[in-house]
DNA sequence: TCTGGGGTCCTAGGACCC
DNA sequence: TCTGGGGTCCTAGGACCC
C-alpha cells in the first residue's frame, strides 16, 4: 500500500501561509522571469488562468480581478517543502520525496484504517506547516495519485482518500480522464483520443499488445498499476544526479560578450556548487544560449558547444574558467540572447576516481582546497557572498517584481509581530 | 514590452566487436 | 552471382514528470 501526499497549489499556497488575507482570494505565482503562471489558487483557476500562461497574456484577467501576484521564491518553497517532509516522515519508514511538492509513503505492511490515515496526515500537515496537502492511499503508486486528485475534488474527503475494493476503483477509473493519469501526456492523449479511448477505464481494457505496441514500456507499466498490479519501484534512497543543469532566461536581451560571460560563469559558479554538494565529478560540460525565439523579425541562433574533463572536475576554477573559454567561442556579435545555461551531462562519483599520470596533482590540490574554502563561506554567508571576479555582479538577470521576502530563510525577512 | 527551469527513462539505430 | 550471426555500447531524440 502506497500513501501520496501531494501540496496542493503548492507555491500559491506558500505565499499565503504569510499573507493570510489572501485566503479565498485569486493567487498566482510566475515562474522565473516573471514569465508565465506556474501556480495558481482554486480562485485563480476559476478564472480561467492555465499552467503555463504567459504573464502578459493574462495582464487583464488579473488586472479585472485583483489577483494577486508573486514572481517565484524558491527559498521559500524549499523550505516550506523541507517542513512537510518531516512532517510526513512521522507517518512512515520510508518517504519517496518525488518532487518540491509531493511524496510517496511506503505503507507496506502496515495495518491501519487507512482511511483515517490519510485524513490525519493531511490533517497534521496543515496543522503543523499551515499548507494544504491531500494525500491518496491506494495499492499503487499511479492509483494513489489518482485517489489524491479525487481529494482536490471533493472537498468532503477532508484531505484524504483511501481506494482500495476493485468495484470501487472500477467506479473511479470510469470517470477518471485518461489525460490526467500519471505517465500518460500531450502524446499519448492524442493517440488515445483517436482510439477513442477517454477515461482510465478505457484505458484497462485495450489489449497488452496494443498498449506495448504503442506506449512501449512506461504506458505498459501505467496499464498494469492501473489493475492494481504494482511495477512502479519505490524509491526512498537519494541518487546523484546524472546531470545538471543551470539556465535562465534574461530580463533584458543580452548582447555584450561582457555580460554573456559573466552570466555564463555564475551558472558555471552555481552548478559546480551543485556538483559538489553530492560528492560527484563531471566529465563533460555544455554551455548553451538562444536568441528569443518569439521574435521573429530578429536573427535568431540557438546552439550549445561542449567541453570535456577527461578525469573529470568538480572544482570551480577549472570549471568556471573553461565555462567562460566556451562562452567566448560560443557568443556570436549582432544576436540578441535571451536564455543560457551551463549542463553537466556526464556525472561519475568522486569517490574512487582516479587522475591520469598526466595530471598536475599539485594544481588540482590547490584548486581543491580552494574549493573547500569557497564551500564553507558559502555555507555560512550565502552563495554570492565570495564570487569569482569573472562573474561579475554574480546575480541572475532575471525579471523579479513581485518576489515575497524570504521569510523563512533569512534573518532580515523574517516576520515580526508586533503584540500591542 | 512581456512566453520557466530541471530532471528521468526508453528506444531505435549506428558503430563496433569477434 | 554469391556477402553470417550474434552481441555490446553509445547516442540522439522522444516522451514523460513536476
Amino acid at each position: 500500500m502506497y500513501a501520496l501526499a501531494d501540496c496542493n497549489n503548492f507555491f500559491a499556497s506558500c505565499e499565503r501561509v504569510f499573507r493570510p488575507e489572501l485566503n479565498g482570494k485569486p493567487v498566482i505565482v510566475l515562474s522565473n522571469n516573471d514569465g508565465c503562471a506556474i501556480a495558481r489558487s482554486n480562485e485563480a483557476k476559476a478564472l480561467g488562468i492555465k499552467m503555463g500562461d504567459p504573464y502578459f497574456k493574462i495582464k487583464p484577467i488579473i488586472e479585472r480581478n485583483n489577483v494577486a501576484v508573486f514572481s517565484s521564491n524558491f527559498a521559500l518553497y524549499g523550505d516550506m517543502s523541507a517542513r512537510v517532509q518531516e512532517v510526513l516522515r512521522g507517518f512512515a519508514p520510508s518517504v519517496e520525496v518525488y518532487s518540491i511538492d509531493e511524496a510517496f509513503l511506503d505503507l507496506t505492511g502496515m495495518e491501519a484504517d487507512f482511511d483515517a490515515l490519510a485524513k490525519t496526515i493531511s490533517r497534521e500537515c496543515r496543522r503543523l506547516t499551515a499548507i494544504p496537502v491531500s494525500v491518496g492511499i491506494s495499492p499503487t503508486k499511479t492509483l494513489a495519485k489518482i485517489a489524491s486528485k479525487l481529494c482536490k475534488k471533493y472537498p468532503k474527503l477532508q484531505g484524504g482518500c483511501f481506494m482500495y475494493r476493485p468495484q470501487d476503483i472500477e467506479k473511479v477509473l470510469r470517470t477518471f480522464p485518461v489525460e490526467d493519469v500519471w505517465g500518460i501526456g500531450r502524446r499519448s492523449f492524442k493517440k488515445l483520443a483517436d482510439m477513442g479511448v477517454k477515461t482510465a477505464w478505457d484505458y484497462c481494457q485495450l489489449q497488452e499488445t496494443t498498449v506495448r505496441k504503442l506506449f512501449n514500456l512506461p504506458g505498459f507499466r501505467t496499464w498494469k498499476e492501473l489493475m492494481g498490479i504494482p511495477c512502479i519501484e519505490f524509491e526512498d534512497m537519494i541518487e546523484p544526479k546524472q546531470s545538471i543543469c543551470i539556465s535562465r532566461s534574461f530580463a533584458h536581451e543580452v548582447t555584450t560578450l561582457q555580460e554573456f560571460t559573466e552570466q555564463i560563469a555564475t551558472f558555471a559558479s552555481r552548478a559546480t556548487a551543485k556538483l559538489r554538494a553530492q560528492n560527484t565529478l563531471a566529465t563533460e560540460m555544455a554551455v548553451f544560449a538562444m536568441t528569443n525565439r518569439f521574435k521573429e523579425s530578429l536573427p535568431q541562433t540557438s546552439g550549445g558547444l561542449y567541453t570535456v574533463f577527461p578525469d573529470g572536475a568538480a572544482d570551480y576554477r577549472t570549471i568556471v574558467t573553461s565555462a567562460i573559454k566556451t562562452a567566448r567561442s560560443l557568443f556570436r556579435p549582432g544576436f540578441g540572447y535571451k536564455k543560457a545555461g551551463v549542463v553537466f551531462t556526464k556525472i561519475i562519483p568522486a569517490e574512487g576516481a582516479s587522475a591520469s599520470i598526466w595530471a598536475d596533482t599539485d594544481t588540482m590540490e590547490r584548486d581543491e582546497n580552494l574549493s573547500k574554502v569557497l564551500d564553507t563561506i558559502h555555507k555560512s554567508f550565502g552563495n554570492g557572498a565570495l564570487l569569482w571576479g569573472a562573474q561579475g555582479d554574480g546575480q541572475f538577470h532575471m525579471a523579479q517584481e513581485h518576489r515575497s521576502p524570504h521569510y523563512t530563510t533569512l534573518w532580515s525577512d523574517i516576520p515580526k509581530v508586533t503584540v500591542k
